[in-house]
DNA sequence: ATGGTGGTCCTACCA
């Protein structure tokens, strides 16, 4: 089965409707896995939708903040949500795909962005990221948890892990999305069931890469000060599955855009 | 240099 998956911060998905008809038009992927849609399960607009050729749903939504949804043109089963820090935030939804049989589970993740101070004394909103963190690892760590040996991870993990995930490593040391205390909490959570980073599988870690650009720059091509902190990645049991991947940065660039672009993925499962 | 912009839903809060 080969299968076509994206994943993009979209920022509002009613406002950017137009977006995700240029891009799923562009690039049609199978599965489209959204964060921050930032409305209530009711409000999902599945009737546009639908008409792009997504039939299936998987939503947990919240009104105003945050939110992800799983859209998609395969069936699937068992949608799941998990619910963590006990905060009723909407930031995790999966979903089975394929055979009941060999199923391949889609994990869809909205990590907290943690403020704008890097010190969990001062500040409940960077603690409250990095106890999501951990909350991820011991979740993905728990063999009572019975997790599939085929899953795929993907969001917006708001971390920027490598030096050529920023626009600076030096500068960026002490900014809340690459400071060394959450690279470490994300690769713990990526040691958890030794999650392969498949973007940096196929684009050279040597090379700068970026998925997001602050809407406070004054022109963000010039000054590219991005940061990569959207992520696919792939558990040990899918191998070698993911053939390719795009960072759409042109997205950026499009009419009332999203401050991240999406990433796709293909996959030969 | 402590702003800068953009989303939700009307007033602050979040990114």
């Amino acid at each position: 089965m080969d299968i076509s998956l994206a994943t993009w911060n979209i920022n509002s998905v009613r406002l950017r409707m137009p977006l995700i008809e240029k891009f799923t038009a562009e690039f049609k992927p199978d599965v489209l896995c959204l964060q921050e849609i930032k409305c209530r399960n009711d409000d999902f607009p599945e009737k546009p939708l639908r008409k792009l050729g997504y039939e299936h749903f998987a939503i947990n939504g919240q009104a105003g903040y945050h939110g992800v949804a799983i859209a998609s043109r395969i069936p699937f089963h068992d949608v799941s949500i998990r619910e963590f820090c006990g905060k009723g935030d909407s930031r995790h939804v999966s979903v089975a795909l394929g055979p009941e049989k060999k199923p391949v589970v889609v994990h869809n993740f909205y990590v907290p962005a943690g403020g704008d101070e890097p010190d969990t004394a001062k500040n409940e909103k960077f603690a409250h990221k990095l106890d999501f963190l951990t909350e991820m690892t011991d979740w993905f760590g728990d063999p009572k948890a019975a997790h599939s040996d085929r899953m795929i991870l993907v969001g917006d993990l708001n971390i920027a892990p490598l030096e050529t995930d920023v626009w600076s490593h030096k500068q960026l040391l002490k900014v809340v999305s690459h400071t060394p205390v959450e690279v470490e909490h994300l690769s713990r959570v990526q040691a958890s069931v030794s999650w392969q980073d498949a973007v940096r599988t196929h684009i050279s870690p040597d090379e700068k890469l970026f998925t997001w650009w602050s809407y406070r720059a004054r022109d963000w091509v010039t000054a590219d000060r991005g940061r990569r902190l959207d992520h696919v990645w792939l558990s040990p049991g899918l191998g070698d599955a993911c053939t390719t991947i795009d960072v759409v940065k042109d997205a950026r660039g499009w009419q009332k855009p999203s401050d991240h672009v999406p990433i796709l993925a293909r996959l030969s499962l």
